[in-house]
DNA sequence: TCAAAAGTGTTAAGTTTACACCCATGA
DNA sequence: TCATGGGTGTAAACTTAACACTTTTGA
C-alpha cells in the first residue's frame, strides 16, 4: 500500500501572468490581494489548486472566475518554490502565462475582484515574487511570439498589419521596420488577407487580416 | 493572520531527469522504484520536497543522495500535477533536468540505489508520467545546446572536438558537418584548446580542449 | 605501407538587414 | 490640396550548408 504520509504537504497555488494589448501597450493584468499577508498589496491573478483538478485545471479555473473567458491561450512557465516566497506560509506556486484580447474579458468580474491592467513596462512592486514571474513570462513570450502564432491570441479576430507590428514591437522592445516586417510575417502563412478595410486608423484604411488555423 | 487553512496541501516531489554521456550515448539515470505505488518499475530520480527546502534545493539534495555529487548543472523543466498521475496519492511533481559528467559519479552510491543508465533512445517504458518528463528535458537539452556551451557540463574536463560532436550529433539526433561543427563552435568562443593530445582514438592523436568559463 | 581518425577552406544558397518613395483618402 | 497612415522592392551583409582531400602515426 502507499504510504506518504511521512512526508510533508504544501499549499499549492497558481498564478497566472496573464497579457492583453490595448492602447499599442502590454499590459498584465493584477489586483489587490484581499487577503493577509500582503492585504491590498497588488498581485497576479491566483488561487489555490483543489484537491480534484490538475494545475491547468486550476489555471482554468481561477481565469474563469476573473475574467469570464474559458479556452484562453495558457502555457506553464515555471514552478516558484523558495521557502519564504509567502511570508505567511510556505506555498508553492505554479505560474501559467495567458494571452487573451483585450476586448474580451467581462468587466463586471474584474471590476468585482479589483482586477486592473497595467502597463508591463510600468509595473509598480508587486506582493512576493510576482515581479520575478512576469519578467519570466515576458521573456518567455517575447521567444514564443517569434516563432509560434501567439500574437493572434492577443488581438482581435480581424486587425492589421500596423496593429500586428506594433504589438510585436510592445512586446520585443524594439522597433521592427516595416517592410521587412511585413515580408517576414506574410511569409510565415499564419495569415490570411480579408477584404474588409480598417478605416479607424487612416483616411486610405487599412487591410484587415485574420489568424489562420488559430 | 493568515488563514490558508481552509485550502487542500498536497505531496511535493521533485524528479530529476539526470543525462550521462557515455559510448557516445546519451543516458539517463534511471532506478527500481523501492515503494509502492509502481515499487520495482523504473521510475527517474526522484523524492519528496522537505518543509524548509525550496524546490531547487531538494533537487540538489536528491542529487547528492544518489550520485555524490554537488554543485550540478541543473534546470528546472516544468511542474507535473495531473490528479492521477501518481495512482498512489495525489502528487504534484517538480521537475529538473540535469547535466553530469558520467566520470563523476559515485558508484558506490548509485549501486545502493539500483540506479542504471540507460541509453535515451531505448528507454523502456518507465513508472507514471516519466517518459514524458524525459521526452520533454530531451527536447529543451536539444535547445540549449544550441546557444549556450552546456554540453560541457556532460563532459569530462578535457574533450576533442570529435567527442564534442558526438556528444551533439547524439542529442540532437542527426548527423553533423565536422568542417561546419568545429568551425562554428569554434567562433562561439566558449572552448580553448590545450597542449595536450588525446591518443586514445587514433594513432595521431586529437588535440584535447576544455570549456572557458565552465 | 596502410588503415584510421584528425584536421583544414571555399563556394553557393539562403536569410537578414537597411533603406525611401508612392498611394489612397477624407477633411 | 494636403496631411496621414498604408503599402511596396532591391541590394548588401551575413549566416548556413555543402562538399573532399591531406596529415600523422602505430601496427
Amino acid at each position: 500500500m502507499t504510504n506518504y504520509s511521512s512526508y510533508p504537504q504544501f499549499f499549492v497555488s497558481v498564478d497566472c501572468v496573464i497579457f492583453g494589448f490595448q492602447d499599442n501597450t502590454l499590459k498584465v493584468l493584477t489586483h489587490q490581494r484581499p487577503y493577509d499577508p500582503g492585504r491590498g498589496e497588488l498581485s497576479l491573478i491566483g488561487g489555490f489548486v483543489h484537491r480534484d483538478e490538475s494545475l491547468e485545471d486550476a489555471a482554468n479555473r481561477i481565469l474563469k472566475e476573473f475574467t469570464g473567458l474559458d479556452n484562453v491561450y495558457m502555457r506553464q512557465l515555471a514552478a516558484f518554490g523558495e521557502v519564504e516566497r509567502d511570508p505567511g506560509e510556505r506555498v508553492i506556486s505554479i505560474v501559467y502565462y495567458v494571452l487573451i484580447n483585450y476586448g474580451d474579458y467581462d468587466e463586471e468580474l474584474t471590476k468585482q475582484h479589483n482586477a486592473n491592467w497595467i502597463n508591463v513596462d510600468e509595473l509598480p512592486q508587486l506582493c512576493f515574487d510576482h515581479n520575478k514571474m512576469v519578467e519570466k513570462a515576458r521573456k518567455e513570450l517575447g521567444e514564443d511570439i517569434k516563432d509560434t502564432p501567439v500574437a493572434g491570441k492577443l488581438l482581435p479576430r480581424y486587425f492589421t498589419l500596423t496593429q500586428l507590428q506594433t504589438l510585436f514591437e510592445s512586446i520585443q522592445g524594439q522597433q521592427i521596420d516595416k517592410r521587412n516586417f511585413r515580408r517576414a510575417i506574410l511569409e510565415k502563412n499564419y495569415l490570411s488577407a480579408t477584404d474588409m478595410i480598417d478605416k479607424q486608423m487612416s483616411r486610405r484604411g487599412a487591410t484587415l487580416y485574420e489568424f489562420t488555423n488559430n
